[in-house]
RNA sequence: GCCCAGGUAGUGUAGCGGCCUAUCAUGAUUGCCUGUCACGCAAUCGACUCGGAUUCGAAUUCCGACCUGGGCGCCA
């Protein structure tokens, strides 16, 4: 029976191992070869004098990165890596690995990303490319495990849609029989329905797709989005879940993730603490005003080196609130004494944006009145305006950007390094 | 889309008009080596993105193409 190499311990007498060829060093009389599966590195030693034909063989002809399986007897070395090491009986190739190989998985000389992008599948048996992976795995579990504690409904929307309602991106159009179809921007529309429907929580997390060409470290054209609404809520209710939920995921990723993060050499991973600051956008052009030479006028956009000043003072999560109207989608609901802001919000990392959502327009008149006035035509909406006709709770949501999340929790320099085969502008394969 | 920086063995790099028959490391191949842990030692193999121009001479300068990295913009 094969088992892990975890489990492979000085006092279980017996080993029966699978796993890729690390590292060998032949000394001669003595070979030493480093096999690693996903949890762990194993050494077998091999005496040459004292193993079987078979085994010297299979040694010879092995290259790096084979998958190999072998046999034998775990004796206590104190010298040898995890206090133990394998003597074999039998060392079968089990497939050999071409030579030479693309990337170095042992890490002796350095690779840069887009090599790495090409040949993912050996980049990611690199133990410290694997912890990112395993850390996002962990992540996206005990999100949906908060959901579903807190009573939300797991929905999936479709991803072609008919036409580019929201306005804003742009979107890639795709061949659909004989119509024309769009890949979705955002499961926004569908989870407001689904509000209609009477759902009152419902989560989702899936893909989402935006057809710009932007070339930065924090874009994708492809990117995983966790995207809630809820039903009776404002926006200060879903922005306590928001905080409520980043602080459980990183408590979550630091109590069970411990080697993992270690494996990435994360130093500065730190649980955020809950309330985060709410900072109305007047105040953070203010914070901007102080220290770059372009200040932001009321109803612009915040500048990334305007979010970089505020991030440094800020020094923590934080959110930004009370927007300008102007600004945000016809979805965000103003305020009822100052139309000019809306409750709408983005949650903030240092680096850069996570998340934003808003409580939402939930009347029909006002919709429509919201639509046209961003110069947008109402009757290209009639599929989303018509559930607003028909009894539609107040309500409010959010999406959060799941690669950001793993990106700005863990220090990663580029937001490729959390997705395992990122879509950009250049990037279509693997 | 705009701007900047780049493309040299499988990988990561040095060289930036003649010293290049191109550096170093890693790797691969072969040999030696019984406690390595980036094992050591020796030999061998392996590269200037493509096209054009300038020049006696181009990896090096110029032009174009392609590709890559980064910043900005865009990102309801």
């Amino acid at each position: 029976m094969r088992i892990p190499i975890q489990s492979v311990t000085p006092d279980i007498g017996h080993a029966d191992v699978c796993g890729w060829v690390h590292e060998v060093r032949d000394l001669g009389g003595l070979a030493f070869f480093l096999i690693r599966d996903r949890t762990g590195i194993l050494q077998v030693t091999i005496p040459k004098k004292k193993v079987p034909e078979a085994v010297l063989a299979a040694i010879k002809r092995v290259s790096r990165e084979s998958v190999v399986r072998v046999t034998g007897t775990v004796k206590v070395m104190e010298k040898a890596p995890g206090g133990r090491e394998l003597v074999p009986d039998t060392f079968e190739i089990v497939n050999l690995a071409e030579t030479p190989l693309p990337l170095d998985v042992s890490e002796k000389v350095g690779v840069e990303l887009d090599t790495r992008l090409d040949a993912r599948f050996l980049d990611v048996r690199r133990p410290r490319v694997a912890a990112v992976f395993h850390i996002r795995s962990a992540a996206m579990h005990v999100m949906n495990d908060y959901f579903h504690k807190k009573g939300f409904i797991g929905i999936t929307t479709p991803k072609i849609v008919a036409a580019a309602t929201e306005g804003g991106t742009e979107l890639f159009p795709i061949a659909y029989f004989d119509k024309e179809a769009f890949l979705n921007q955002s499961p926004q529309l569908y989870k407001q329905m689904m509000m209609a429907a009477g759902f009152e929580k419902v989560y989702e997390i899936g893909p989402i797709f935006r057809a710009e060409e932007h070339n930065t470290t924090k874009h994708l054209n492809e990117a995983t989005s966790i995207d809630i609404e809820v039903s009776y809520a404002d926006h200060l209710e879903v922005m306590r879940i928001l905080e409520d939920l980043i602080v459980k995921t990183y408590e979550y990723v630091n109590a069970t993730c411990s080697d993992h993060l270690a494996n990435i050499e994360c130093t500065n991973f730190t649980v955020p603490k809950a309330p985060f600051a709410r900072l109305p956008y007047t105040e953070a052009i203010e914070i901007a005003a102080k220290k770059i030479a372009e200040p932001i006028k009321f109803g612009d956009d915040i500048s990334a080196a305007a979010e970089h000043v505020i991030g440094d003072e800020m020094g923590a999560h934080y959110f930004i609130v009370d927007w300008p109207s102007s600004i945000r989608p016809y979805y965000a609901m103003p305020y009822e004494d100052d139309p000019t802001i809306c409750k709408a919000f983005d949650l903030m990392h240092p680096r850069m944006e996570l998340s934003s959502g808003a409580q939402r327009v939930h009347q029909h008149n006002l919709l429509v009145q919201q639509i046209a006035k961003k110069g947008l035509n109402p009757e290209s909406f009639e599929f989303y305006l018509k559930p607003f006709r028909y009894g539609m709770p107040p309500h409010a949501g959010w999406g959060l950007g799941a690669d950001r999340l793993i990106m700005t929790m863990l220090g990663l320099s580029n937001v490729r390094e959390a997705v395992l085969f990122p879509r950009d502008m250049h990037r279509l394969v693997p």
